[in-house]
DNA sequence: TGTTTTTTGCAAATGTGTCGCAATTTTTGC
DNA sequence: GCAAAAATTGCGACACATTTGCAAAAAACA
């Protein structure tokens, strides 16, 4: 099962159907890995503006992508279905972006915390700042 | 040693001075606790727009204040010199925002998480979005 | 106090996200 | 496959957010 049939079956099973704009949205996010918006615009050259923010608000009811907060502008991913699960550190001096590895016991860490406040979980967000290798 | 001293001595040392809108977007901040930029503006009663955000610019570079990304937007707060260190959890339904206590194992297990990556950790920032007692 | 540097307010420019609507594309029922 | 219905798109136009240039005002300095 690749990425593209997880795609297909999401729009599928959401009766939302697989369009020229939606497949370019999806190309892009699955060859950048991660843009900021205008990026992405962009990179989807002879779709609509209008048509990408549309696209990406349907993805992201559907899981298809994510918005990642960085800083306090957001970027774009696509969503867990399509690859491990992970968080990122941003680096302060020149704003590379470090994808960090799934650690399970920062995971249940977490649920934990929320539990104790009685607070169901859907998901979550870690942005790590500071400096990268290079900068330091 | 009180907020306003933290403050005064953030700016000394930084050789920035101690102004009327500062003090503003400082005393707003200060008094609710988190803003938007909407709010902080229209707080800051006299300061012009563009003021308040050259001022919240500066204000975190110096770690005065953060960002807080809440959904896709943010909010602005004093920074971790100014009240005990915490995090927020999302109520994906009515919006709620819930403080949740500092977790010292949490913040071990980042610190780790970016030490193996050989990145240098000035700051993090934890979202959890999900249900809220009442919504769930 | 007079001079230099920093900061401010204002206005204009730019960027970001949303909306209505007519035209196009896709789906559906035959 | 075809016509009607439904969904989706592109194209402005709009509202709001953020940045910028610049002259005036305030603060720092000598």
């Amino acid at each position: 099962m690749n990425s593209q049939n997880i795609f297909e079956n999401a729009l599928k099973q959401n009766h939302i159907s697989l369009t020229k704009p939606r497949q370019a949205v999806f190309d892009a996010l699955q060859h950048h890995k991660s843009l900021s918006m205008a990026e992405l615009v962009s990179a989807c050259s002879d779709v609509d503006r209008a048509s990408v923010y549309r696209t990406t608000d349907t993805f992201e009811k559907l899981g298809i992508i994510m918005r990642i907060p960085t800083g306090w502008k957001y970027r774009l991913e696509l969503g867990e279905a399509f690859h491990e699960h992970h968080h990122h550190a941003t680096c302060s001096s020149c704003g590379a972006s470090i994808a960090l590895p799934e650690d399970p016991a920062l995971e249940r860490r977490l649920q934990d915390l929320a539990h104790r406040r009685n607070f169901t979980l859907t998901s979550h967000q870690i942005e790590l700042t500071g400096l990268c290798e290079t900068c330091q």
